[in-house]
DNA sequence: CCAACGCTCTGCCATCAGCAGAATCGAGCG
DNA sequence: CGCTCGATTCTGCTGATGGCAGAGCGTTGG
């Protein structure tokens, strides 16, 4: 897997990548569950280590790994395609109730 | 890149992997766009080869790669999982009107 | 203090992402 | 019909990275 072309001098890279996106998702449904890195890894079949690096947007993972976790956590790619589209949908200052609840995942992501 | 573990015996792979649906849906825009494999490749800067893969779901490109290509096609990659997210609300059998353009888009992309 | 736990860092290598050249296919034309 | 051309797919290759094992780090509780 070889390096995108760069974008062109003065385009700072604002929007997000897909795999940070991902492991955005994954982690925070990790933590919804209250599990650990190991847990969720073994059941995936994968590495805790990895597991992180997906995690934190350092690895573009094969769709099948993408897979295995999302069983992992009791989700399907649906599920989590889907929920990443609904949290795009609100891309505005954060709102007194929905806002909330992002705030929250956040803080445990961090 | 390695493969994944396999799925439990007795567990056919019935969904879509996210390979596939990015794939469908860039082929799906470039059609709609009425553009060549060249075209599309040579303002992504990769080769139409490699383009025609990613379609077809045989290659998992980088996030670097994913933003490259829908950015020649004058999408985000918002506006990509917007699209993957709103077709897969619609997993039934087709309706009237909603089914028309699904069925257009299915037909030019063979 | 130390052990246990959860997560991240570091270094490694087998696999595949990405590509160039070749082959195939279908449309159009004389 | 044969030929040309453009679009797409096939084939083989290699450098980069996905995925991992061992080590390191910070926190917590006894």
């Amino acid at each position: 897997m070889h390096a995108a072309p760069a974008l062109p001098p003065g385009s700072p890279r604002r929007a997000p990548l897909w795999r940070h996106l991902l492991g955005d998702r994954l982690r925070s449904a990790r933590h919804r569950r209250g599990e650990t890195l190991g847990e969720v890894a073994g059941r995936a079949g994968v590495s805790p280590q990895y597991l992180s690096e997906i995690e934190r947007g350092l690895k573009d993972p094969s769709s099948e790994m993408v897979e295995a976790i999302a069983a992992a956590l009791d989700l399907t790619l649906v599920d989590l395609i889907r929920e990443i589209s609904r949290l795009l949908l609100a891309p505005g200052p954060p709102r007194a109730g929905q806002a909330t609840e992002s705030v929250i995942a956040f803080a445990l992501a961090a």
